[in-house]
DNA sequence: CGCCAGGTTGATTTCGCTCAAGCAATGTGG
DNA sequence: CCACATTGCTTGAGCGAAATCAACCTGGCG
């Protein structure tokens, strides 16, 4: 599962090389785990594994059973599904103080998606049975968890219909503003900056469409004055523009 | 939202004029609540509003708030989505047993899609404080809409990677396989008799396509012996035949 | 330096949408 | 019971968006 020791940190991602605490993670104020109280916590803190992994690796793989969750303390994850015939979908992002691999837990099923890295990341497993035995204690996890899936699902049936009556154009101006979030900032004139932790691939991967159909999108939007794409950067000067793009296609 | 009195049942789905009891629906092994006891059960079936509805009409709709989930004690009803544009997607079908806006409920959002009777339906009103209270009172009972959602999330994102790659005749014949479960049956020649709940528009936005497309591909399978499609009835000779549709299609 | 993966661009084809007409089934009022 | 409207389904012609196939860049990296 992790392919051997983690190599490529840069110096800040390396302070936590020995294991973390959870009641101290960055991320606990987002997680549904703050629904436990310090006591409950501190089963997940004993029992949990934790790992750094380099870009590009899998946290799990689809079609593999499933021994658990994972918590990612830092760093982007990709789910992606693929089939056999090498087509391959990245159904959503995963960013820090988020869990993942819950659905398979929950379903009972083994993974239906792999998870890879996007970055260097650093990433918590914790064991089925602590999860199991925590969602029984603690009514307030099972709720968080409840909402949780429930926005999951809402993202995967709207992603679901703009795939089918939206063009890749559009599909990629709603990419970037839903990229904005997480991953964007605004520069000293004002100009909406993203650094989105994709390839080109994968962000076609995301949006459902070829690396070529994508090419043309980002040119097409690029020629109009919309953004500007670097090798992994988004300029928005205008966000109206990008507004523009999604006009009324919800 | 219940537009008058129910006018078009058969007599056979007249038996249950009057208000049914939880306990005795004939559903209630397959629901979620099952996993309540008989006291906990008496909860619902004295806060539970019945009701009964003729086909194409609305139990929800899109946009308007949540006030608790309904639970389908017969008929078939199908999850509705659209856009200013008039674009709609079937996003998936309930059969009794099942229940509905629950995902509303949880994320504490307003209804994303509406829900509409396509058969003739009983449908039973459960109010969200009851809801939430049994949530908190069982433990079981979250777990199964954990399960419930996290069953609905792997088909939803399963659709949306379908919808990105394969073409409309072989969702096609995916969607003749699913509808085999719920409303196959076999006749005495051994071939497969599937008696869909849907019009042709309603299978079309079901599978993400036009009805004219959709008409289209139905020709096509017909011509290759696929299968034979009436009104609303389509049949397959050879079982064998559909799944080469599929192939290794996912 | 040459190699290689990732990215772009161009030419072509395919699939499904759009628009428009025709047709079949059902319902309605005279 | 029939003329007629209505609605849903099918078919055809044309078009547009995106996939495919192929060539060519580009930037790291050994």
């Amino acid at each position: 599962m992790s392919d051997g020791p983690p190599t490529d940190f840069s110096p800040e991602q390396r302070l936590c090389d020995e294991e973390p605490v959870c009641a101290t993670c960055p991320t606990y104020q987002q997680a549904e785990w703050q629904a436990l109280g310090p006591e409950l916590l501190r089963k997940i803190n004993s029992s949990k594994v934790y790992m750094q992994l380099g870009p590009g690796k899998a946290v799990f793989h689809q079609n593999s059973p499933v021994n658990g969750v994972h918590c990612v303390r830092q760093g982007s994850i990709a789910m992606r599904r693929s089939d056999a015939h090498g087509n391959s979908r990245i159904s959503r992002l995963i960013e820090a103080g988020q869990t993942l691999g819950y659905r398979a837990l929950f379903a009972g099923t083994v993974y239906e998606a792999s998870a890879e890295t996007l970055t260097p990341c650093q990433v918590c497993f914790i064991p089925k049975a602590v999860v199991s035995e925590l969602l029984t204690e603690s009514p307030e996890l099972s709720s968080r968890f409840l909402q949780r899936m429930a926005g999951d699902l809402g993202d995967a049936e709207l992603s679901g219909f703009r795939t089918t009556f939206l063009r890749i154009r559009t599909r990629l101006a709603h990419l970037i503003l839903a990229m904005r979030g997480r991953h964007g900032t605004v520069d000293d004139e004002g100009n909406i900056i993203i650094e989105p932790p994709l390839s080109r691939q994968d962000m076609a991967a995301l949006i459902g469409a070829r690396a070529e159909s994508l090419s043309r999108a980002i040119r097409a939007l690029q020629d109009d004055g919309v953004a500007k794409f670097g090798r992994r950067r988004i300029e928005v000067h205008d966000l109206d523009n990008l507004l523009d793009e999604i006009d009324d296609h919800i």
